[in-house]
DNA sequence: TGATGTGTTGGGTG
DNA sequence: CCACCCAACACATC
């Protein structure tokens, strides 16, 4: 499921839902979705008894804090968390179960399973976070131009690529690049040491507005993401490119253009998107 | 029925 | 450093 804006949506409901409360129980069905260094049953273990006192996020991962431990938790293609009440009957895809104090369950549901939690102590959660290598949150004050233009200029990469890597900056994947280079007219092959100061200027305050107004409209739901609360978010409609191949380009109306970029189906507009 | 594609990341190889 | 392929998996679509 999940860029930044589906994975913020995601720590907002279930902030609201969830935050606080006590784990009374775990029960994982597959071991791999639990990461060392702890085994599934030492996972559950650490978990009985933990209060979750808050969920943050950082780029694409969650952070639930509890009172010992801190479970960082990443969705990867098609995560969910989902709430509700215990007896309910457990459904297909679900993997990892936390009881909770009220009599509800907060529930993990990955129909591919390559979703991942880890369990750190807390007071490594800090040390945890800044080992996943990820670059600054894309907001204003985190996500300063100068130092974007710098890491650009130092390597011989295509963009697409480049802003798929989370070290530049966290949050983005397959359709919101899609999305911000096409506001951009940047062609997503164009290598990013030789993006003008202008263009990297735009491509920068692109970032942080398509992935601003997509947290505001609670993310996109393409494919089967919906939010914990079951909502569906509603920036779909304002991709301009992204699933729109053979569509006419809103800007010129020629028909955007699908092409392979990182082994990743990727979008443009060949008239807007020059690639120089 | 088989091949292909799908919102991610990490590891291996050349 | 970088590009590419693959693995982890299940399911929809062509």
């Amino acid at each position: 499921m999940p860029e930044l804006p589906e994975v913020e949506t995601v720590r907002r409901g279930l902030t609201q839902l969830i935050v606080p409360s006590t784990i009374t129980g775990v029960e994982v069905f597959w071991d791999k979705i639990i990461t060392p260094p702890f085994s599934s049953q030492k996972f559950c273990d650490n978990l009985y008894g933990e209060t979750i006192h808050a969920i943050e996020r950082r780029g694409k991962y969650l952070i639930f804090l509890m009172d010992h431990w801190a479970m960082i938790s990443h969705l990867r293609m098609e995560g969910k968390y989902k709430v509700c009440p215990s007896d309910q009957v457990i459904e297909k895809h679900t993997h990892v179960v936390f009881h909770l104090h009220d009599g509800r369950d907060l529930r993990y549901l990955d129909v591919r399973k390559f979703g991942r939690m880890t369990l750190v102590p807390v007071a490594m959660a800090k040390d945890a976070i800044k080992a996943l290598n990820l670059g600054p949150e894309p907001l204003p004050q985190c996500f300063q131009v100068e130092e974007f233009s710098l890491q650009l200029k130092k390597r011989h990469r295509a963009i697409k690529p480049t802003l798929l890597d989370q070290s530049l900056v966290a949050g983005l994947g397959n359709i919101y690049v899609d999305e911000v280079l096409f506001r951009s007219k940047i062609h997503p092959l164009r290598m990013t040491d030789n993006l003008s100061e202008d263009e990297i200027q735009v491509l920068h305050d692109q970032i942080i507005a398509v992935l601003g107004q997509a947290v505001e409209a609670g993310g996109s739901t393409i494919r089967t993401y919906k939010n914990t609360l079951g909502e569906e978010g509603t920036f779909q409609q304002a991709l301009l490119v992204y699933g729109q191949t053979d569509q006419a380009c809103v800007v010129c109306g020629t028909p955007i253009q699908k092409i392979k970029v990182a082994q990743r189906g990727t979008h443009f507009c060949p008239v807007c998107q020059v690639l120089r």
